[in-house]
RNA sequence: GGUUUCGUGGCCGAGUGGUUAGGCAGCGGUCUGCAAAACCGUCUACAGCGGUUCGAAUCCGCUCGAAACCUCCA
């Protein structure tokens, strides 16, 4: 299959053609989130990111199979007390089965991405339902000796590996450097160096999610899981492993350890990484206070709010940046992605409503090489944004008469709305609010018809009185060439 | 301190050796009883200082500023 997509690959730092290892199949492995909380943010923007490199594959014909995982065990705290597992402390606190608050968060966060009109990934598994393929993956690694036990646990020999391979050969880090910075560190420590990282660690007695194992009762280490996850459903090479930034070191990067001792071979051929969210230029934290849950965000219930913020809003948002540049969230970006994709939406019903001409003033299919051309430059949405934006300009001109379209060429136009706007871009038509509701449009079909009475009649106080009455209520109305609409604030 | 990025107009965000990004706001216009909405048009920037070049926002160096990760038994 003959493509034209580049995307930059964090492995080589710079854009690489696409070529799939077996076309026309695809695989691709995401890291997910680890469901102890629920979704903000941070969130929305890798499930969006590669969510849009899915739809992209998708569209380009590649049969894909998109695995994300649920993190339920293994994931230490660092800033909890003594390393206590993040799900297990959880529930404690709760007073619920961790697995109960798995299955919570695990609901919760599916919630928040199918309102981001987010696709299902092909396999969605837990590292729960895994303890034995990353087992089986520990003793590959201590068969080859590139582990060692300790007190019960398992540690990857991060400077054994060095020797005959490259640690750092994904996020530029220099074992030296590594080494250097911690050398005071050692000696209390159980492991050979402060930088070995746990393949199996040993629970401790308060410890509630715990398996067997031939080293002690315990846990597999963080970055086990999606190695041995990745292996068994995409196998020991892949195509194509995303993830948050954040996630590059030591995450991935010890993901390519270990998969490279225990498969032999590096894991995945394309390195994608998603940049980080900011709120008003500032870092997101939780000690600052800004951190945002995406419920919160459809409610417009938090402080840093000005109103709520649908959906499609938040991913139109996220869209609108290249997925490798930082993002920074604020109320007015986000009334001005609100607008726009409002404005772009409009667009898309008023091309239902042109009359066809016997020549074209525009090169349609120009514009959609163009489109194409944005997707293929990494995935560039903000330019692909620009170009419909282009369109749009086109479609009302076009009502206007101000252009002119053929009949193919509006059929054209519709095609590339549709296909990059819906299936590319994963937006959707937002329902009006007022539907919902049938007392209060019955009510304001009543308002509204003494008003139309009014204005027909010239009785001007009257109509502004109800319009600004409405106004302050919390009703907007808007008088447009096909009638009267309205909308609540 | 180290690694990796980045610093673009009022705001958000593309681009990256010579040509309009785009959106929002503002401004002008069309429409309207008036206004709002909608639509059309419009504004012209690249942190600072050096250097390379016929030419740099784009390449190189330095300075200043910002972010993520690391320095912690994940």
């Amino acid at each position: 299959m003959e493509n034209n997509l580049f995307v930059y690959n964090t492995l080589s730092r710079q854009k690489e053609l696409f070529v799939p290892i077996n076309p026309p199949h695809v695989g691709m492995y995401v890291c997910g989130p680890t469901v102890y909380g629920d979704a903000h943010l941070g969130h929305a923007r890798p499930a969006i990111t590669f969510d849009l490199v899915f739809r992209y594959l998708r569209h380009l014909g590649y049969k894909v199979r998109y695995v994300r995982n649920i993190t339920d065990v293994g994931h230490l705290e660092n800033d909890a007390d003594e390393g206590e597992d993040k799900i297990a402390k959880k529930a404690r606190l709760e007073q619920l089965e961790p697995m109960e608050v798995v299955q919570y968060f695990t609901d919760r966060y599916h919630s928040a991405m199918d309102k981001l009109n987010v696709l299902k990934p092909s396999i969605e598994p837990r590292a729960s339902g895994h303890i034995i393929e990353q087992i089986a993956m520990v003793k590959k690694i201590l068969n080859a000796g590139m582990g060692y036990e300790s007190q019960g646990s398992v540690y990857f020999d991060v400077e054994k590996y060095n020797q005959t391979n490259k640690y750092g050969i994904l996020s530029g880090r220099i074992i030296e450097d590594l080494l250097s910075n911690t050398r005071e560190l050692e000696g209390q420590n159980e492991k050979r160096n402060s930088f070995d990282f746990a393949l199996w660690k040993k629970a401790q007695p308060e410890h509630i999610m715990r398996w067997p194992s031939d080293w002690s009762d315990g846990f597999p280490g963080w970055h086990l899981e999606c190695s041995a996850m990745s292996a068994k459903y995409l196998g020991e090479q892949f195509d194509i492993h995303g993830g948050g930034m954040d996630l590059l070191f030591p995450h991935h990067e010890s993901e390519i350890a270990q998969s490279t001792v225990a498969n032999h071979r590096t894991p995945a051929k394309y390195w994608l990484h998603n940049n980080m969210i900011t709120i008003n230029g500032q870092k997101m934290g939780k000690s600052l206070g800004n951190f945002i849950q995406l419920d919160e965000f459809f409610a417009g219930q938090h402080a840093a709010l000005q109103k709520a913020y649908s959906p499609m809003t938040v991913r139109f948002f996220i869209l609108q940046a290249q997925y490798r540049s930082p993002l920074d969230f604020s109320n007015e970006a986000l009334q001005a992605s609100e607008k726009g994709f409002q404005r772009l939406m409009k667009s898309v019903e008023t091309i239902e409503k042109l009359v066809s001409a016997s020549t074209s003033t525009v090169d349609i299919t120009a514009l959609q090489a163009k489109c194409y051309e944005a997707m293929n430059d990494d995935l560039n949405s903000p330019i692909l944004i620009a170009h419909l934006f282009d369109a749009a300009r086109i479609i009302n001109s076009t009502f206007d008469k101000k252009e002119n379209l053929t009949a193919d060429d509006i059929g054209l136009l519709r095609n590339i709305m549709h296909t990059f706007i819906f299936d590319i871009l994963g937006l959707l038509p937002e329902n009006d609010p007022q539907s919902g509701n049938k007392v209060i449009s019955n009510l304001m079909q009543i308002i509204l018809d003494l008003r139309r009475e009014a204005r027909t009649n010239k009785d001007w106080a009257t109509s502004d009185r109800l319009r600004d009455a409405l106004a302050q209520a919390g009703v907007i109305i808007k008088d447009t060439k096909e009638g009267v609409a309205w909308e609540l604030e």
